[in-house]
DNA sequence: GCTCTGACTAAGA
DNA sequence: GTCTTAGCCAGAG
């Protein structure tokens, strides 16, 4: 199982936290979810602007990639703030047992 | 090789 | 409540 399995799994308008990511991989730090990432960020086969942090909030430092994920994520019907925030618990995917247990 | 940094998170003060 | 600290891993230099 590899990081872009599970973000392609991730299916049409909904979001997945860096957390929940990390935790299927086995991970315990959710930072190297987003550094990796950072490196498929130019791959279209991987929905990586689904990924959101445990909040719905789009963290990202660059500008032109946050604003890039907010449109890609309003472009699928899911709402995002000019805050970049998103309703995370109302588009999470992956149902993760208790969530935030593992970290 | 080793060190730094980071698109994070949870827990403690 | 907000602020700080620690945890811990993958790339880049």
């Amino acid at each position: 199982m590899e990081l872009v399995d599970i973000v392609k799994n991730i299916p049409h308008g909904k979001v997945m936290s860096y957390g929940q990511i990390g935790a299927q991989l086995g991970i315990k730090d959710a930072r190297v979810i987003g550094n990796a990432m950072h490196g498929i960020g130019s791959e279209k086969d991987v929905p990586w602007w689904r990924v959101v942090n445990n909040e719905g909030k789009i963290t990202i430092k660059d500008e032109a990639t946050r604003n890039k994920q907010k449109e890609l994520l309003m472009a699928e019907g899911v709402e995002v703030n000019k805050e970049f925030v998103l309703d995370i618990e109302k588009y999470r995917h992956g149902t993760v047992p208790g969530q935030k247990k593992l970290f």
